[in-house]
DNA sequence: CATGCTTGGATAGTGCCAGTATCCAAAGGA
DNA sequence: TCCTTTGGATACTGGCACTATCCAAGCATG
């Protein structure tokens, strides 16, 4: 196919497709002639996992340009290409370690870990473990509880979705298959977990608040 | 205490927090002199919630003035305000609606509301439906299985965050302090919970994959 | 009081990012 | 043959979150 069929399939503009083709998000076309050239369907299928992640995902083109070289880099073993891969992925910047709050969370945390049971965080370190203690320690500024009591819920909830995932994953037959789910579920996944959260927000404020009026405090 | 006091305390330059004043996300500080003005205790909390929801909520900075001004509307009751906050968040494009994908996806989510018994979801309508259609389009076209025995985890442990949650809203003792709790939380527990499930992905995956070599499919 | 530094408000400018538009020579179709 | 289409290279655009500059009005010091 060429890129104006893969443009009309795919719902991207042919400039959009230029533009990934130059940033090095999709495999340039097979060239037919000096002015030509053919795309297939796994072109087709990279461009999808491409507009997903930028959209959906919310992640920058160059991000998502690292995540899938990752995904692809043949010389890592299975786990470690899923490491790569989540490493690539985009994170708030690394809290500041001078600031009071920071070490409050870190502390946090640590004990966070501790009680899940989570061992080897520490020695293969990711960058989610910044996002999290940055936001705990933002939590922690502004004087919400961050204890091992409150956060020890979401903890466990995430092990319930970890295990849920990796179940999904496990059902591609193929290595590569799996290594492409593994990125495209964690990214994909969050929006429909955040989502549902609000959802739920929603009908347990309903529940509990419906109708009542402010009180002058 | 004046501009440049409120700046050290808070961490962000003086010329971000004009840039937050002109925007209206600040109250202008009281007036001393023709050029001197005056911040309170109540400037440094704002300014902080202000910053978490910018760089740890990634909020575009139109949006947190949004979201805070309905968090302040007194003319809602405490249910709607928490809506009204809640509908000004970042939400995704609304999905295409003439798309092949977002038919299965709307109608994979109707089943999952209903299977879940939240009403009045069609009622109220939220913005989050639509990111969460989106999503679900968006796992559909790259082939990923989004019928409800998958995606029924999700909302259950959804369920469970949301009243987690709302138990610490209520733990806050003033009406305005709940509100701005609950948008506090919503926003900055999204994180953790996503940096706690991508650790999780980690641990899970030493433990099924942890030095298996990649057989050449 | 004089003088020089500081303060806060207004205005304009910067850098980055994700596309978008234009141009062009070579191909393909009527 | 002639006119449209194609894909690649290049330059431009608009939005966003700051950031730098300017300025007149304080304040601090000798």
């Amino acid at each position: 196919m060429r890129l104006a069929e893969l443009s009309e399939r795919s719902g991207v503009s042919t400039a959009t497709i230029k533009y990934y083709l130059r940033e090095g998000l999709l495999q340039p076309g097979h060239r037919v002639t000096a002015t030509q050239a053919a795309y297939g369907e796994e072109h087709l299928r990279r461009l999808r996992l491409v507009r997903a992640l930028i959209q959906i995902g919310k992640m920058p083109v160059a991000v998502a340009r690292e995540v899938i070289a990752a995904a692809e880099d043949t010389s890592l073993d299975h786990h470690m290409r899923l490491g790569a891969a989540t490493r690539a992925l985009p994170h708030a910047p690394d809290p500041a370690e001078d600031d009071e709050a920071t070490g409050i969370a870190r502390r946090s945390v640590d004990a966070l870990l501790e009680q899940l049971g989570w061992p080897g965080i520490h020695d293969e370190p990711s960058p989610s473990l910044g996002t999290l203690v940055a936001s705990v320690a933002a939590l922690v500024r502004l004087g919400y509880p961050c204890d091992t009591a409150h956060l020890l819920p979401y903890g466990r909830l995430a092990a319930e979705l970890a295990v849920a995932d990796l179940d999904t994953v496990e059902e591609q037959p193929t290595t590569a298959g799996q290594i492409e789910a593994a990125v495209a579920l964690t990214v994909l996944h969050e929006p429909v977990l955040l989502s549902l959260r609000r959802l739920a927000h929603i009908q347990e404020s309903a529940r509990r608040f419906e109708g009542r009026r402010i009180p002058p405090d």
